[in-house]
DNA sequence: GTAATATTGTCAATTATTGACAAGTTAATT
DNA sequence: AATTAACTTGTCAATAATTGACAATATTAC
């Protein structure tokens, strides 16, 4: 799996032999906008992503993971970032949480 | 280095000497806000980056790597993301840039 | 051809971000 | 402890970005 996250809605979408119009109504959404989304030319809602795990039964987690890497990897490609930018990214997401863990220990 | 990017912006200004006022003044920026992004209240616009190299003499490739990997951590912080989310983001950056490729390649 | 499906353009409405300034706090100095 | 400089916080109008909605057009399948 590396397709943009529109292309991979798409895929879902027509492996199930839905339309626009009925993927678009489970997911409350206009199906203009539900086309522009999965040709990459809107972003798709990520409050939706619940109700696209419900339609295909796909795990949430995993969902999440293709949605946000999707959107990172749109920013780096248009602001053209190097590669090491992830590791940047890990690097202070662990620091984040070493800094959430430490303000919990002071509280209590 | 693997602070925030406010608390990053906030070392250079202190070892340089400067106050919030004038460096808010270099960035084009009201001092307030500017204390309000050091303190991780606001986001630093991506627009004042080349302002900000130029203010401390940095490489602009390497801030924008301070920059976007601090967006993020904090976008995978917030949303509680697994850590896969980076490999799937390279795995997609790479899969943008062969794209992008092909229709080059298809265009001339 | 026509009917179903998909795409594109547009725009008002909603939502998010920013700039600006007042009011407050903290820290250093005398 | 009064003064001043430095910093923080709250607020809100202005600006910008995103979304929902729908009409118009294009494409595909029969």
């Amino acid at each position: 799996m590396n397709a943009t996250f529109g292309e991979y809605i798409r895929q879902l979408r027509t492996d199930k032999g839905l339309t626009l119009t009925e993927l678009a109504a489970l997911l409350k959404l206009d199906s203009a906008n539900l086309s522009k989304i999965e040709n990459g030319k809107r972003e798709f809602d990520e409050k939706r992503l619940d109700k696209l795990a419900i339609a295909f039964d796909l795990d949430f987690e995993r969902l999440k993971t293709e949605y946000f890497g999707d959107q990172f990897a749109k920013k780096m490609y248009e602001y053209k970032c190097s590669p090491e930018t992830l590791i940047v990214a890990e690097e202070k997401m662990n620091y984040l949480k070493s800094i959430n863990i430490k303000q919990a220990e002071i509280k209590f």
